[in-house]
DNA sequence: TTAGTGTGCAAGTGCTTACTTGCATATTAG
DNA sequence: CTAATATGCAAGTAAGCACTTGCACACTAA
């Protein structure tokens, strides 16, 4: 019984792998359970023995996405306390992760409206996390009189993953040719941003100045 | 002949009209030459006697989006040449744009992986426009050094509306109840973005200071 | 009037979809 | 060994899809 039952979850895995593969590759709409059998290597009809319908399949795979876990970042040892470092290292793991899981972030950016549980519960999976630290991370430079005490930081922390997202959804999608390169982007965003949040920002000077001038 | 020939374009734009608002709710994909119809008020044939597949009518649909324009903000009278109010009523603007237009916005994010040209059009006929005038805006601030003199104002536009557009998804995705307004981070977010690319910060000293202090 | 044009309507084609049924087979548990 | 379980395979169902055909009707241009 032991044996089997892992079996029988070993498929799942991969049916659950391949689902979320082909949902983010074709969309939700456009996803197929054939091809979604097709990629898990097993038959369409052991699809249906796993999960009751396509919706419910849709469920599973959200319920069990690690995908987007940004694991690192957790300890706290890798704060410098230097703001521009360390939100300098933090924009360019968020935005690894969030290129590397393009075509899952723009799926449930589109379909978010017609599947409102389902976006909710990965943007919580693959956020928030992140956000919190991220804000105690300010509130201890407001205690030290680094950040500004003024700020809404839950507000901060999302305008300034938000120009990350933005960044990465303009590149990716643009037959645009861009005029600036994804580090320029990426620094900058870093830079204007710990501007933006500094108490006594005159007194304060970022790396970037150093290089620039 | 004269007659005749506007009421068959009339129809067409019924049609055009009707296919932008299904695609925006359903997505590219999942919308239904049927349901256009239907909300266009015709036989789905009258479709297919004006367009000869769905993916040519989305194509129509593209090049006859007047919808996303932002006809305001286009006489330089209205800059005052202040930096904060200025980006704060561009802001605003942007923002009601955004939310206006929510689904379609969606939609096209979702699907420009797999309608490349149609997206690319649509972004260029929305906010490349702006995105031009407000580059030209900073750069007058360069000129009169109330703006730094360093940054890439391309990326740093990009990254203003980039805020804006991430806030709008997230406030209108989620169930995620948000703990701060829409007022609050609109504003914060001109506000961070102002002391990020104002020169000799410490000497700004914006209206949003005046309020909080 | 005559001829052309734009549309509606009913029906249908061929294809794909989500999902089902029945049976064969291999593996495993006890 | 025996019985249960997990899967494959072939086939099928009912529905929905994009798209087509043929005919009727209204309107308009000449």
């Amino acid at each position: 019984m032991e044996k089997t039952r892992s079996k029988r979850e070993q498929t799942r895995d991969r049916l659950l792998d391949a689902a979320l593969k082909v949902f983010a590759q074709a969309g939700i709409t456009g996803a197929t359970t054939r091809e979604i059998a097709r990629v898990a290597g097993v038959n369409e009809v052991t699809l249906f023995r796993h999960f009751q319908s396509k919706e419910q399949l849709l469920e599973a795979v959200v319920q069990h996405v690690s995908a987007l876990q940004i694991e690192a970042l957790t300890n706290q040892d890798e704060w410098t306390q230097n703001l521009f470092i360390d939100l300098k290292h933090y924009a360019w793991l968020f935005n690894n992760t969030l290129e590397a899981h393009e075509d899952l972030v723009r799926t449930f950016i589109g379909e978010a409206r017609r599947h409102p549980e389902a976006a909710r519960q990965i943007l919580q999976e693959a956020a928030q996390g992140l956000r919190e630290k991220l804000i105690v991370y300010l509130q201890q430079g407001q205690g030290n009189g680094t950040v500004r005490a003024d700020l809404d930081l839950a507000a901060a922390v999302d305008s300034f993953t938000g120009m990350l997202l933005a960044g990465m959804l303009r590149r990716s999608a643009a037959s645009i040719p861009l005029d600036y390169s994804r580090e320029t982007y990426i620094d900058q965003c870093v830079d204007l941003f710990v501007r933006g949040v500094s108490a006594s920002s005159a007194a304060f000077v970022t790396p970037l100045d150093v290089e620039k001038s």
